[in-house]
DNA sequence: CGCAGTCTTGAGACAGATCAACTCACGTGG
DNA sequence: CCACGTGAGTTGATCTGTCTCAAGACTGCG
């Protein structure tokens, strides 16, 4: 899916662009967009300098990444205590075409800044939040746009939330490799096999799981045949339908 | 069955107009909008009746709803191998303004359309989603209105999705008790008390815990002394900012 | 080639689920 | 009005899954 050559630095702005909805990529309004847009690179580890007073939407053109909520870094003692999790607690993972909103600190009970850190090396395009949503006024095809995906977010995300609380470790990592064969294999079916980004801890910290439980489960699907691993990052799915259903997903799978 | 017919539908109405952005619950588009709203109303324990074919938003004038992802009909021998929840999961719970959306399928992973209970008598006002987004691009700020909302309940949602993953029972039930005060008593901190229009089986559904559980860590906050029950429902909170530091929310008790 | 950090594997501890009585609130009908 | 029954809620005993702590093995980099 991800195009392979080498891209001048003009290609995230264009492919912004084609981002847009049908035929406004062209139009005034994207030309407006365009300029609040600023370009950016990230390397693998690298965050997203954090900007003091703005929520900042992000456009992933290339790449991967992690959004996380910050180390709660004021409160070490009563983090440790009250059984929070002690590294930055991943929330999501966002690939080559996401729009990310990285908020500032919209949410009431949320301890501070989210950040964005890259697990590979990322082309990115960064828009002061208020400012996009000014000039996407002019265009409501293109507000309705962000609307309507960001409605879409809120649904998965909601629906993951209900599976942490009841799911099993089982059912998790497999609904993760799922959702990953999909985001980055574009694969819903049959075999497939990809690279994940990111780490042992950053998938347990994003499922609410310890890296030696990951890896134990890991471990039963190599062994039930499900999955083939290859160095650290490497991973084969033999059967996604399979672990669709480990993973609780009745409708998906059987559907299509 | 919802009652979907003529009320002196005047009351749902006129407040939605008051929940829409400075001013513009008096213009055109308000009205547009207001001609695509139905209003009804739900007795307690009454679904909203569900429609084939169309996302929605709902917006509720008064009373209290759970929304509920269904008890997987489906699929009965895979789910309770699956080890998912019996009953329908509980997503979330709504109250009077909030505007709630209750979408077909939207979701990839989800199994089947949400539904909306009501919990006790409600009044809401029904919008097909299509339509009343084309109606509110007439005026950006509705629609800007609109995805702000969004984009905040999204944000709490992952935050909340976040929590679910690594927080004790007793940390969840302080949280809900947090928030239940604020959203029903609009109470931050200091002593307050309310009724839970919701059982203790949606309690424990919506935050991944069993009854027994939920029942467990009530009383040992009654044993603390910061939790008073009185009946099935009534609960009253001696010190919500105590409560806060159990939920783990470090921020929001100690600012102000 | 060797080092550092990531990943895997094992043994024991603990939180929460499960199973099973039991109690109580609340609505119903006598 | 009160006695009663049903279903919600509480409490207790046990069991399972996941975390924790502790070594070891491998990957990938310098």
């Amino acid at each position: 899916m991800a195009t392979l050559s080498p891209l001048p630095p003009h290609t995230g702005l264009a492919a912004f662009r084609a981002f847009l909805p049908d035929g406004t990529g062209e139009g005034a309004t994207a030309d407006r967009l365009c300029a609040l847009g600023a370009a950016a690179r990230l390397a693998r580890g690298e965050a997203l300098a954090p900007h003091p007073h703005e929520d900042r939407l992000v456009w992933l053109a290339s790449g991967a990444a992690k959004l996380v909520a910050p180390p709660t870094a004021t409160v070490q003692a009563g983090a440790a205590q009250a059984g929070a999790a002690p590294g930055g607690r991943v929330l999501a993972f966002h690939f080559a075409g996401d729009l990310v909103s990285v908020l500032h600190r919209s949410a009431p009970d949320s301890a501070g800044d989210l950040s964005l850190v890259a697990l590979a090396d990322c082309e990115l395009v960064i828009f002061p939040a208020e400012r996009f949503l000014d000039a996407a006024q002019a265009d409501p095809r293109v507000l309705r746009a962000v609307l309507s995906r960001s409605l879409q977010a809120l649904h998965r995300s909601r629906t993951r939330m209900m599976q942490m609380g009841h799911k099993s470790a089982a059912a998790r990592i497999a609904d993760f490799l799922v959702s990953m064969a999909e985001r980055l294999a574009d694969c819903t079916a049959g075999p497939c096999a990809f690279a994940l980004p990111m780490s042992r801890r950053d998938i347990g910290d994003s499922l609410g799981l310890t890296i030696e439980t990951v890896s134990r489960q890991l471990t039963e699907l190599r062994e039930a045949g499900l999955v083939a691993t290859e160095g650290r990052s490497r991973v084969a799915l033999t059967d996604v339908e399979a672990l669709a259903r480990i993973a609780g997903r009745q409708g998906a799978a059987a559907r299509n």
